[in-house]
DNA sequence: TTTATTTACGAAACCGGTTTCGCTCTCAGA
DNA sequence: TCTGAGAGCGAAACCGGTTTCGTAAATAAA
């Protein structure tokens, strides 16, 4: 059995609370009694037992990300961001995945209700039709901060990057390098990012007058092997695009092993264009253009406002919305 | 303030006990009674305290991942399959990160001693010289599972991947190739990890009788940019190395940028194999030959193995050594 | 009919801290 | 000398569940 703050009391002749108080450091306690408490609870390597002072503190200093995957670059530089400040803060993180799957986001976010944590921060799935598990949990007053896949609907700290802007940009840089017919491959339609992205796309086309026809935005699922198929239509078509903006990394890789498997030259045939924050983007063959979005700083910037929010007593959570902005990094496959 | 058990009694006009163990469907209580208390509790949508449960139980259902990085496909893997598993038994899974700094890996533990989780799943840092913080966890009976970078001299369950002979299999692979100057990037010596794929390579040269001098073993450090020098220094020599196996995936990548740097040709100059569970392993130029660590089923044995610890009543954790193969996969680098 | 057992529930202890409140004693100011 | 403030500490309530134990009534066994 572990030591407890009893057992010191006991043997000090003390009552309980005068320990607590000792070891708290209350200034009700004098320096004498405190050097006892103190000496003697190292002497026992006596540890305060968690739950106790949860339960009384309504405090865990544990938070939750909540996110689609994890074999992901953004989303592990996300968390690798988030765990920084946690730890130099003193919190705790802890890690679900959704896998786009709304029903496992909602029992996650529904257990959250219990107090297991103070607060959350999530990247949404993509299957969402309803937001009222969110709103579920906010009307908890558990503090939340959306990042990267925000809810638009409901009011809270969001932390994004420059969607519509970075696809424009993306979309002009193709434009610029002589594309005609250029696709944009979608992750799921119901995703705010996603019709960000899309809206920029579309606006850069529309402002070079390049047409948008039915199939150049190529609405993408939750299957890889799926995308697959519909990437390959799309590279077979006779109307083939010689230029692609990925929305997603792995939208972007799928183009790359689907060009080399119908023996498309990159960027001869057709030039990519990625949303990654893949650090050896500049290793593939051809080098790959990213949008590189800065996913460690996204990641500490929503763990930043979510304590923020947590250590303001009057937790009144304001909600700002910042964003970060992503940058263009010309390579091979554009060139 | 959320609605207790307290309250529902109350209302009910039951004893606190009753509706305690109404809810958790106690043999003591009438089919009428439980239901009355089921119907009341979901009107009020009662949601239990946790940290009152955990206090009672010293049970939390969460367990911590402690790991030197997460921006790297072998870890984010493992935490996929850690994770897969823990939410499918009711757990949480806590996420660590130590950056190979000992200092961390030390005081993060040393929280634990807290009662925070309930088991520890731990992939060692590299600058670990002592253990202690290691023993002194398992002093207090908390179950813990080394994967992947074990320590070797602490007694408890361990999953890793057949080290040894992968490494053997890739020197041999390059020496088959032709390669005659085989180069070894080591990441810390003091990892078991990197002492076994070592004497995998060594014992490879050896057996096709080639020699291994001073310069054949790089002992790479935890900086980024020092590691880049060092490789540079390697390749630069004018006893080059005509073959590199690199023991982990960052080494790895950081061969081919040297060698995009020195304008040396993969694999014509030089042929690279490397351990990585990279999935677009395939895509970089050239494709790089991997040892593909089974990340995913790594993490999900050494969590099932936390969980049988866990379940176990009289805990008296026993020691399972699991070795999950890896798998060459040939390709561009070393044709 | 008497005794033993089971059923259904309540009172209270318990987990291990934190916090409130009250008491005693000391010392300064009047 | 009397009063008031403050320092130092203890008793007990409290956080919100869980569990033990006791008891009354109902049922079964003798």
């Amino acid at each position: 059995m572990s030591v407890t703050i009893r057992q010191i009391a006991t043997d000090l002749a003390l009552a309980v609370s005068t320990v607590s108080k000792a070891l708290r450091d209350s200034h009700e306690i004098s320096p004498e009694t405190k050097r006892r408490v103190f000496d003697y609870a190292k002497k026992l390597d006596y540890i305060p037992n968690l739950y106790a002072s949860c339960l009384k503190n309504r405090k865990t200093g544990n938070i939750a990300v909540v996110l689609p995957e994890i074999a992901d670059s953004f989303f592990s530089l996300a968390i690798d961001g988030i765990e920084s400040v946690a730890q130099h803060k003193g919190y705790h993180v802890m890690v679900y995945l959704t896998h786009e799957d709304i029903r496992k986001e909602e029992s996650i976010l529904r257990d959250f209700r219990s107090g297991r944590v103070d607060g959350v921060l999530i990247s949404v799935s993509c299957g969402a039709d309803s937001n009222s598990h969110i709103h579920d949990l906010c009307s908890q007053h558990i503090p939340l901060v959306f990042f990267d896949r925000v809810c638009e609907h409901i009011q809270a700290s969001k932390v994004v990057t420059n969607d519509f802007q970075s696809a424009y940009n993306a979309t002009e840089h193709l434009i610029n390098r002589g594309c005609n017919r250029i696709a944009f491959l979608a992750m799921s339609n119901k995703l705010a990012i996603t019709n960000h992205r899309q809206k920029g796309y579309e606006e850069a086309m529309c402002r070079y007058d390049h047409p948008i026809d039915k199939n150049s935005v190529l609405n993408c699922k939750n299957d890889e092997t799926e995308n697959y198929s519909l990437i390959e239509g799309l590279m077979r078509g006779k109307d083939r695009p010689d230029g692609v903006v990925g929305s997603g990394e792995k939208l972007t890789t799928l183009v790359y092993t689907v060009c080399n498997d119908l023996n498309l030259r990159i960027p001869h045939d057709v030039k990519i264009v990625g949303f990654s924050s893949l650090e050896i983007a500049s290793l593939l063959n051809p080098s790959l253009t990213t949008i590189t979005q800065p996913a460690f700083d996204i990641g500490k910037t929503a763990a930043t406002l979510l304590f923020n929010a947590l250590e303001k007593k009057k937790g009144v959570m304001q909600q700002e919305s910042i964003t970060i902005p992503s940058v263009l990094f010309e390579r091979q496959s554009t060139r």
